[in-house]
DNA sequence: ATATCTTACGAAAACGGTTTCGTGTTGACA
DNA sequence: TGTCAACACGAAACCGTTTTCGTAAGATAT
């Protein structure tokens, strides 16, 4: 990189001294018209720019904020991260992202290095392997460090921080409330393993409903997905049983749900209906389209960064951790019947 | 935040001063072992983390690369924005991403956040709305700086920098030549404005290909989609010339064009061939699952950010600009014929 | 006993800014 | 002519770290 220039290269070429050139390209009262002028034309000739790093060190602020995020390769988190940037933009931070991939100990590393003064606050996803080894250490050495902290939708009651989460337990009770609204009554659930909360809570609306309906759960309607194993395969299990609908508590097991109830020739959504969960483009370009829960990423992006910087801003004031939740839609489109 | 500890702090609770507490923590054999002893232990008991902040203004680098995305929310992008981190990561590097949305005044804005020191080089995929009005020179100034620079994907000559993009021709060639050795005739582009340079040069592809196979380009059957008007009703008007093929530019492009297929009737792929490009979630799912080109949006990432790190590094040896193509592969699904 | 070498540490500069607190020079006013 | 304020600027500290260059004390060599 070729030199850059500096204030201090400005004073010696101008023969005044660092101070002034600050005060000078700040505008300050102090400095006389005339030197202002040389000195920001100056300034401009040689396209001066402030070094971000020292002024950060000096201000004891950064201004940016890190993410880290369980993968990146998946709509929701995709828009959440476009919603977290347009709400950090508007106030003035960027955002460094980080990927945990899942994995606890890239958790654990992201966060080591986002905590050393990079960055004012951390917005957080947990990874499923810590959400299944129930380790959150690192967390909450985090909030005892007094680093701001945001968890949003994968989050747990252990950390003491602010989170903003979707509804899961009401999506889940409104996907399967509409689908027994619209005739089904032999609704298949595929969901993750019960250490995803979310997946857990999402379970819980889907049972709520069905109870509410005098329908008792079918421990056999309900598959709960290895992602270490074949997902077709492990989904296929469950159109052996007698099913008319199958909610799904994300995209992709809805579209391979789709596939396989074309593969067998069923209609949709007359023989069989079927709900999804984060509404992306596969639910949108599929034939028939996904009904899908609308998770609304970009919401929850904005909410987050927001309660963040707020957090940043007014440490002061010691605020008590929050708890954000943003509704779900039911987004209805052609793979469920309207309510009769 | 909590008052972090620092150097200064403990050398005076030590009685030290702060180059021996520095010195001890880097194990330099200047200290004897049990000043290093007392000192690591106290910085270790109180958790003392060097903040990186001095670090990277002493050091003169930041170990941050940033990366100007056009959008996330985009399967593509999504996957270079993955390869790049991994790649960073493995060289410890971190990224720091911020996103044009397409517009010449947000690239600007994010190019010049970037280029006051808070990284060490910059990835970029230009905004459409760059390409489309030739404005490069922020980009130009960046060179100046001398800032390393890699652009991938969307890419143009002016800016001479470190290239990556894929074979985009031979890959408009190889789909184009698929369609034709299965017996399609007929062939339909579905295609973006041509300031979209990449859109541009899979047509000549395409063009190509027709050419071999002494077939005159139909500029009924090129569309060029307004991305500002409905997508599905451009691509539909198509549908009124006698085709029996698709050729997509983009995921999107061939997932509606899937779908109006579908709406009318007609069989996939005996009555129309699909090809799109990008191997997303979307031509995975849909059904029939679609032909595409494999744009190893991976490998792509991997291969600037090696390139960045590699500059950045060696800039003492001024190395030439290069250009590296990542070959495309066709990845064939349901939604085409077998070649004949 | 003197010269030289280790050992173990500290002072100070440097990275690039901002800001507080002087201070010398003017000019106004009594 | 002395006093004081206003003006315009500079010196120095500070943010947190590393590193170069001393240097005092003790050990060793001559």
């Amino acid at each position: 990189m070729k030199q850059k220039i500096t204030i201090k290269t400005i004073s010696k070429e101008l023969g005044v001294s660092t101070s002034t050139v600050s005060k000078a390209l700040r505008d300050s009262h102090e400095i006389s018209a005339e030197t202002k002028d040389r000195i920001k034309a100056y300034a401009n000739h040689y396209n001066y720019k402030p070094n971000n790093l020292a002024l950060q060190l000096r201000n004891q602020k950064t201004k940016v904020i890190g993410v880290i995020l369980p993968k990146i390769v998946h709509h929701f988190f995709s828009t959440v991260i476009m919603g977290i940037e347009e709400g950090a933009t508007e106030k003035g931070y960027n955002i460094m992202v980080c990927f945990s991939n899942e994995s606890y100990q890239k958790e654990v590393e992201n966060l080591k290095v986002l905590s050393n003064g990079s960055v004012d606050g951390i917005i957080v996803s947990i990874a499923s392997e810590t959400l299944r080894n129930k380790d959150f250490n690192h967390f909450k050495d985090l909030v005892n460090e007094e680093i701001p902290l945001v968890l949003f939708d994968r989050v747990v009651d252990e950390i003491l921080c602010d989170k903003v989460v979707v509804d899961d337990v009401g999506a889940g009770y409104k996907a399967t409330h509409h689908l027994l609204q619209s005739g089904c009554k032999k609704i298949a659930l595929i969901t993750t393993p019960q250490h995803v909360n979310v997946g857990a809570l999402r379970r819980q609306g889907y049972e709520k409903a069905l109870i509410e309906n005098y329908i008792k759960t079918d421990k056999n309607l309900i598959v709960e997905i290895d992602e270490t194993q074949d997902i077709k395969t492990q989904i296929e299990h469950v159109f052996n049983q007698d099913i008319d609908a199958v909610f799904a508590v994300n995209e992709i097991y809805a579209a391979i749900t789709l596939k396989i109830a074309k593969e067998r020739k069923l209609n949709v959504p007359e023989n069989l209906a079927i709900i999804g969960f984060t509404d992306g483009l596969i639910s949108e370009y599929s034939s028939p389209s996904i009904t899908t829960i609308a998770q609304h990423g970009l919401e929850m992006g904005k909410q987050s960064v927001e309660a963040l910087i707020e957090r940043i801003e007014k440490e002061a004031e010691n605020l008590k951790p929050r708890k954000i939740v943003i509704s779900s839609d039911l987004k209805l489109r052609e793979s469920t019947k309207t309510s009769s």
